[in-house]
DNA sequence: ACTCCTTTGTTAAAAAGATAACATAAATTA
DNA sequence: TAATTTATGTTATCTTTTTAACAAAGGAGT
């Protein structure tokens, strides 16, 4: 009923992440046919079971009550305000290379209440173009921008190579989130939040099940 | 010792993700510095403590012997063997638009035993380039390339509106492992092995945890 | 050669997380 | 209107995972 506070405990990361899953589950359905939503539906669709999504649902005080299924308005725009989407915030991204146009092109940011600011790269034949009406801006200017927006959050997108001095000219700029998709761990301030987006272990981890599951079938034989 | 089998124990999810973790670190290191490394070092790099990396480490047997640190070499081969990256697989990509492009031109997929084979797209400008001498083809040749090379995995970057699409071609081709970039949860076969990369978790995961820093600091206000 | 220090492997304890069981409440049907 | 069904909130139990403690083993220095 309340959704408002995490009453000391410490929430589990994974019900974070879980509740991310949610909210990207929930914001993709079909508003006409989905009006209403019951944690056993919800929970199928990602594979869990029903007494995840409450037990997860409860450490903030639920979302319905019982009896009624749950609103699915009602979710994710309680989803939304746990995870700090309903106040706006500013976003910078680092290196324009694919990925980085890629990001760019990313349009999903404005739903979750990012707003993309500017782009940057080193390469004199990128800077003063425009993606998506944002423009590419010389990385020497980074930090008057983020200064002047108040950007907090920052993708890195650069060669791997780059990517520490990126991140330390980052934190030089005040950013306060770093969304990084090199392979680097980084090296920050601890008030300084980084969140590690490494394709690369994604991909490890499928050769594992893939290969896990192949055993099994195959009868252990080696 | 011996890193060979699981010995019949469930092994942690959790693990899975952290032995990826400790590779791709591990595989940044400037070799001739780093012939060594003890768990304590390796940990601080990951920011986990020894115990937990040893933990892992001890599912398998261990890698080392009491007294030595590790051999980083030694490390990074059991590490792929463990992974299954130590056997050649086939992968293609599926949907050339910028995140596509920027997967097709990542040069860590050799190094993991991934053989990219070839790309596909339904774009009829696209069919027939070459990006890093990998050759984008029509979608509709798409079973009979996965039949001829052997293609076990494939990338999914395409639309969202494709994605589901795509997965069940992908699934009546014979492909056994999809690593989803599509916000889309999919559905196939228990056999069928999903890895979901959804950027949009991760980006409201490092949301949430700006939030909470701030409430911290701030004394809990609202 | 012996002691001290460092380091890993291993086992045990502690903490955390997921699952199940149960109480409560609304809607539907007889 | 009462009984049944379906649903959530909540608490308790059980399982998993992490952390700590300890034993074994090599290397360095005296």
């Amino acid at each position: 009923m309340t959704f408002e506070k995490p009453k000391k405990k410490k929430i589990p990361q994974m019900t974070i992440t879980r509740l991310a899953q949610y909210l990207n589950c929930l914001s993709l359905l079909p508003t006409e046919q989905y009006e209403e939503i019951s944690s056993k539906e919800l929970a199928s669709k990602i594979e869990l079971k029903p007494t995840q999504v409450r037990q997860d649902f409860h450490h903030f005080g639920g979302f319905g009550q019982a009896g009624y299924r749950y609103k699915v308005n009602d979710l994710i725009i309680g989803l939304e305000r746990i995870l700090g989407l309903d106040q706006q915030q500013k976003l910078i991204i680092v290196g324009m290379g694919h990925l980085g146009q890629a990001l760019a092109s990313y349009k999903n940011f404005e739903p979750l209440g990012l707003n993309l600011v500017a782009l940057f790269d080193v390469n004199p034949k990128l800077i003063g173009l425009s993606l998506r009406d944002v423009p590419i801006k010389d990385i020497d200017d980074l930090p008057a921008i983020v200064a002047k927006h108040n950007v907090t959050i920052a993708a890195i997108t650069t060669p791997t190579s780059a990517a520490q001095n990126t991140a330390n000219m980052l934190v030089a700029a005040g950013i306060k989130g770093i969304w990084n998709f090199s392979p680097v761990n980084l090296t920050t301030p601890p008030d300084v939040i980084v969140q590690n987006e490494h394709l690369s272990v994604g991909l490890m981890t499928l050769s594992y099940r893939l290969k896990t599951l192949n055993k099994q079938n195959d009868g252990e034989q080696e």
